[in-house]
RNA sequence: GGCGGAGUAGCUCAGUAGGUUAGAGCAACGGAAUCAUAAUCCGUGUGUCGGGGGUUCGACUCCCUCCUCCGCUACCA
């Protein structure tokens, strides 16, 4: 069943270099790696944990032109201030590389060249339309134009919306670029594609199988099940671009690979650069190449499909061709989202927290340990300021720090902060030794089958058990009664405090430092290991160090104060305002807005958002069709004055005409607001 | 509208080869204790397992249907 490897090789998702991470990055895919990778170090095991920033890619070529400066700028900024925060929330990475680095450039071009080399990747030419201006050809959305079949002149570039006819943009007539307004050209361009559709079966095969072996979580599986439902189909690696890794053919120069081919190479690159620095230049090979290496990626449910299915077809076409053989992921074990107080993180919109916003206020481990006992690891999970405080202060300080506290406390004050002698051990004690190792036994259990919650829950469990150990046997009472009772009552504690500094020290490693330093006036717990759990490591009479608290509570002003600063009505979270193009007045004055009074309303069968207005514009009456089902109930707006477009061009909504548009206010929520006059006004009104 | 996911205790969530009285943590209530960051420990749940129907000796678990929520998508303001 479970084949015992020799190596492990664990990934955590590349984050991308375009903005910060925040609390969901952490939840969804780091933590669960960082919290595996400590364990299968701490029994042991020969574990690389690999990861780096992914820094290709259009969005970062756009965020660059906004504030008018280069991509290579906006990479190195995010790419050092992601690291600092990784480094801060007490990520161990072996490595952490990023792909803009020349040796990731070589490594995905050696891949692509191979795959090329091979005949495997398809060329498909195609005609598509080029902006002069912005130097760039136009994906389908960015261009409009002429219908050539119904001549409405806004046809989008993929479809036209008055006669639903689909369209190639190079059918439009007078095609306008919506980036820059320029009438772009046709151009000839040749892509590449990896037929994704040719691996389906092996790739049916292989997760079924990986699955059998490691037992894969139920919602990776379903994400995979319903790609492989829609048929899986052929994938463009190659792009019109500048930023990125630069296809290395002469005759496809100015173009570069797709930022997914090169991403998931990242791991790779990140290995390799590791072994240059150990200067081991080989290294990686032990890993990437090792059929005794179990290799798990850590990612969040968003990067299903690539690292389930793009990745290892990848790296299944590179093993047909002989030669170096890559393993695939043994497991892929992808998080829900996380979300923050019941809605999804949003940068736009101010909702949630950044890590390194986080981490200014509260220690990593108060962090770590919400996250993990909250983490989404069967579906979405929610992130919210009164749990986080409970946990820390009910849990964290209460249970586990007072515990370390209270023992380390008492053997000061009654045994001069020596190591009490450890005397005949009582049934009661050997009790709670025995629950120690079982909890290493059933923690670790969960460890290996990606279950952190509970691996946590166990820990915790033992930690109040400990604590009833404490009470049960009274040492208050027996450093009066027997001393030798209590001495052997605190030695046992101590250890306990030991053993749980090993056992949560996935979690806490920062706190589980300071316990070591507390103890052994070391800091490296991981030297014992997850086997030294039950095992008496501490010197009767050796000194032990003056207690610190732990964990210090959170008050409720602090948590107050996070909460109020969520944005709202009053408190709307600021960005950076963009607006399009600037328009001249003759441009404004060909739009002619007027007032029309609704006549009747209602909603358009099977359709979710779309009324059917009619409206009457002085002496002229006619439907106008509206996308505002969502928020207005047709009764609403009978009778009133709404402001309408009424020289735009007809267009067909579901089979309805609507002439016109009415204007409606919007916000980053979507939330509509129908513009009404603030005074009565007669219909058919000009509105300039 | 289409596709997918979810609906279990006041809150956050576990719970699939269908099987004994449906679980954990927090909160709440009662009690014990006083070494400790007033911290700890023990005890306490009449939960329509979203509603309804069906299959079955037996359904939280399988099938059908309906309701609600979320995501993607379509329609787009």
């Amino acid at each position: 069943m479970n084949r015992q490897f020799e190596k492990i090789l664990v990934t955590a998702a590349l984050p991308y270099a375009n903005g910060k991470i925040h609390l969901g990055h952490l939840a969804g895919a780091y933590l669960p790696a960082d919290l595996y990778v400590r364990y299968q170090r701490l029994i042991k095991r020969d574990v690389l944990f690999i990861c780096g920033s992914d820094e290709h890619g259009v969005p970062i070529t756009i965020t660059a032109e906004q504030e008018k400066t280069t991509p290579q700028a906006v990479v190195d900024r995010y790419h050092e201030l992601n690291k600092k925060a990784f480094e801060q929330f007490g990520m161990s990475f072996d490595n952490y590389s990023r792909t803009s680095l020349p040796l990731h450039h070589e490594t995905a071009k050696e891949f692509f060249l191979k795959l090329f080399n091979a005949g495997i990747l398809k060329e498909k030419k195609e005609k598509q339309l080029y902006d002069n201006k912005a130097d760039m050809f136009l994906p389908d959305r960015y261009v409009e134009g002429t219908c050539p079949v119904c001549s409405n002149p806004d046809a989008r570039g993929d479809q036209c919306e008055k006669c639903g006819t689909f369209l190639n943009p190079i059918e439009l007539k007078n095609p306008r670029s919506k980036i820059t307004g320029e009438t772009p050209s046709v151009k000839e361009t040749t892509h590449l594609y990896f037929p994704l559709g040719d691996y389906q079966k092996k790739l049916e095969e292989y997760i079924s199988a990986a699955d059998k072996r490691d037992g894969w979580k139920e919602n990776v599986l379903q994400y995979c099940r319903s790609w492989f439902k829609e048929g899986l189909q052929d994938r463009a690696v190659t792009r019109d671009l500048q930023w990125g890794v630069k296809v290395p053919l002469s005759s496809f120069d100015r173009k570069v690979l797709y930022v997914w081919f090169d991403a998931v190479l990242g791991y790779i690159s990140s290995t390799k650069e590791i072994s240059n620095l150990k200067k081991k230049p080989d290294m990686w090979k032990e890993y990437w190449l090792n059929p005794s290496t179990k290799y798990v990626a850590f990612i969040g449910k968003d990067n299903v499909v690539f690292h389930c299915i793009v990745f290892p077809a990848m790296l299944m076409a590179w093993n047909e061709q002989g030669g170096d053989q890559y393993i695939l992921p043994e497991n892929v074990p992808a998080n829900e989202f996380l979300n923050f107080e019941g809605q999804k993180f949003s940068k736009s919109r101010g909702w949630g927290i950044d890590v390194d916003e986080f981490l200014a206020e509260f220690p990593a481990d108060d962090l770590r340990y919400t996250l993990t006992m909250n983490l989404p690891e069967s579906r979405d999970a929610d992130f919210y300021w009164k749990d986080f405080q409970a946990r820390v202060n009910n849990e964290l300080a209460d249970i586990f720090g007072n515990f370390v506290n209270r023992t380390v406390t008492f053997v000061h004050k009654n045994f001069d902060g020596k190591v009490p002698e450890q005397n005949k051990l009582r049934a009661e004690d050997e009790q709670i030794i025995f629950l120690a190792k079982r909890c290493a036994v059933n923690a670790g259990e969960f460890f290996e089958k990606y279950k952190f919650r509970d691996a946590t829950l166990e820990v915790m469990n033992l930690t109040r058990a400990a604590n009833k150990y404490f009470n049960d046997n009274e040492p208050w009472k027996t450093i009066k009664s027997d001393p030798e009772r209590c001495s052997t009552t605190l030695n046992v504690c101590l250890h306990l405090v030991n053993w749980l500094a090993i056992l949560f020290e996935p979690v806490l490693p920062f706190t589980s430092e300071k316990i070591w330093k507390l103890l052994f006036h070391t800091n490296v717990p991981n030297d014992a290991g997850w086997v030294s759990v039950g095992k008496f490591l501490l010197q009767s009479g050796n000194p032990i160090n003056q207690p610190e608290i732990l964990f210090n509570k959170i008050e409720d002003e602090t948590i107050n104060k996070f909460i109020s600063q969520l944005p709202n009505q009053q408190n709307p979270a600021l960005k950076p305002m963009t607006f399009k193009p600037t328009v001249s007045i003759e441009d404004f004055q060909k739009l002619d807005f007027r007032i029309a009074e609704v006549l009747q309303a209602e909603k358009v069968s099977k359709s979710e958002k779309l009324l059917k207005l009619k409206v009457k514009i002085g002496s002229d009456e006619r439907q106008v069709i509206a996308g505002i089902a969502l928020h207005y109930k047709p009764e609403d707006l009978v009778g009133k004055k709404i402001v309408v477009i009424a020289n735009l061009a007809p267009a067909k909504l579901m089979g309805q005409e609507s002439r016109g548009m009415l204007l409606a206010a919007s916000d980053e929520e979507g939330h509509l607001a129908v513009l009404i006059p603030e005074k009565i006004v007669l219909d058919g009104g000009i509105v300039k």
